[in-house]
DNA sequence: CGATTACTTTGATCCAGATCAACAAGGGGC
DNA sequence: GCCCCTTGTTGATCTGGATCAAAGTAATCG
């Protein structure tokens, strides 16, 4: 992958700041470094739906295609590694292995887009947040490399509109859902933004979900 | 892709019959003759949700994951072309442009799970329907080469309890939002499954859509 | 054919979550 | 510190779709 180095420079946004929108040509391909992006969907009316949360080593935009189809914003500070579309896709195809990662990501990611599907479709508010809580904690302990089932405490990388625009709810019904998990012992919020979670397994049990089922990314 | 020719067969499948549980081994793939089979999820209560239709041409199974992550069903008699699945990854590895058009194609169902989670969480019943009845329209309108912009008619593939699955409704909402559309002259029925779009373009009003965005696969 | 079963429509009622409306709590910047 | 501005909470009310309940229609089978 050295060729891949001649080719590749940084990008940084702000939080809050536009990547692309929707329609636009996107001149480079590009893997998350750190921080967050969102790529969401907007109705004409305003209505706005969050479809995928791009985390650090996150690919976005797809070969083969130079228009995208989805608005993507910094959700918080964001540094992306991006590659000139010409000489990223003239590598891929020069090499199968980079084809064949790239499919592998790709499937994953339509596996969690497949089942965020049952959340926006089938599942209670207090079952959303939930499923939304379980996730980002299982990705942090993950990172620090700690089992999800001992209690432990990290900070929520959105905003409770984020949460909303990823739920397909209302930013107060999450405001209201999170107190009522604090209100009953599932979740501790020391700060807005920080939450401490006693115990994994109640928290699990209040997804929805069978008791280890995969979530999304 | 003669040496493919090799190791296919078919199965076939009557209507409502599964093809694979989720969690099961799936020792084929395999891509659809005829007929429409359903990607679902199910929830320990028995709330489901329909997470992709599986159309004549559409692929089914991921290489390198033996494992489903979702329940298949014949929603139709379906026949399937399978290939067992050693000698096909071992096909697709040698073959970079195998690999490639698998990508391609993955891409696409991403862009249309991730189009429908719009649909999911954000769009009202009546909404959910059109959408829903256009995106039909519209592959109809493909496979007998007329432009959509005519009024025609098709018959449509589900049960309503199938696009209440789908759709994240109950039955009951699917059936009063139907006649609605009929009430309002959106659309015509000629029977319960046989549908007449006498404008398209009302239609696609009714879908929440700007003008003329792409619908899901 | 009539009967059984599956699918669909329609009605009445209820409730989870949306909407409308205040208000609290940070958190910079000056 | 104080003010402004963004973010979050909480309350009151409304409503779209769920739920519960009956019929109506169409396909299937003996």
């Amino acid at each position: 992958m050295l060729e891949l180095d001649k080719i590749k420079y940084y990008r940084n946004y702000e939080a809050g700041q536009p990547v692309v929108w929707s329609g636009d040509q996107l001149d480079f391909v590009a893997s998350v470094v750190t921080g967050i992006a969102a790529l969401t969907q907007t109705m004409e009316d305003g209505r706005t739906q969050m479809v995928g949360l791009l985390l650090p080593s996150d690919f976005l935009g797809r070969p083969g295609r130079e228009i995208t189809s989805f608005d993507v914003t910094a959700v918080s500070d964001l540094t992306l590694c991006c590659f000139r579309r010409k000489p990223f896709e003239k590598l891929i195809s020069a090499t199968p292995n980079v084809s064949q990662r790239l499919l592998e990501m790709t499937l994953d990611e339509l596996d969690s887009a497949r089942e965020w599907m049952l959340v926006l479709g089938r599942k209670t508010a207090r079952e959303k947040i939930a499923s939304l809580i379980a996730i980002i904690a299982r990705r942090e302990s993950k990172l620090h490399l700690t089992r999800p089932e001992d209690g432990f405490r990290f900070e929520l990388p959105l905003t409770r509109e984020a949460m909303a625009d990823y739920l397909g709810l209302t930013l107060e019904t999450v405001s209201r859902q999170i107190s009522a998990l604090k209100r009953d012992g599932v979740i501790e919020l020391l700060s807005n933004r920080q939450v401490h979670i006693p115990d994994f397994r109640t928290l699990l049990a209040e997804t929805g979900d069978d008791a280890d089922g995969g979530m999304p990314a």
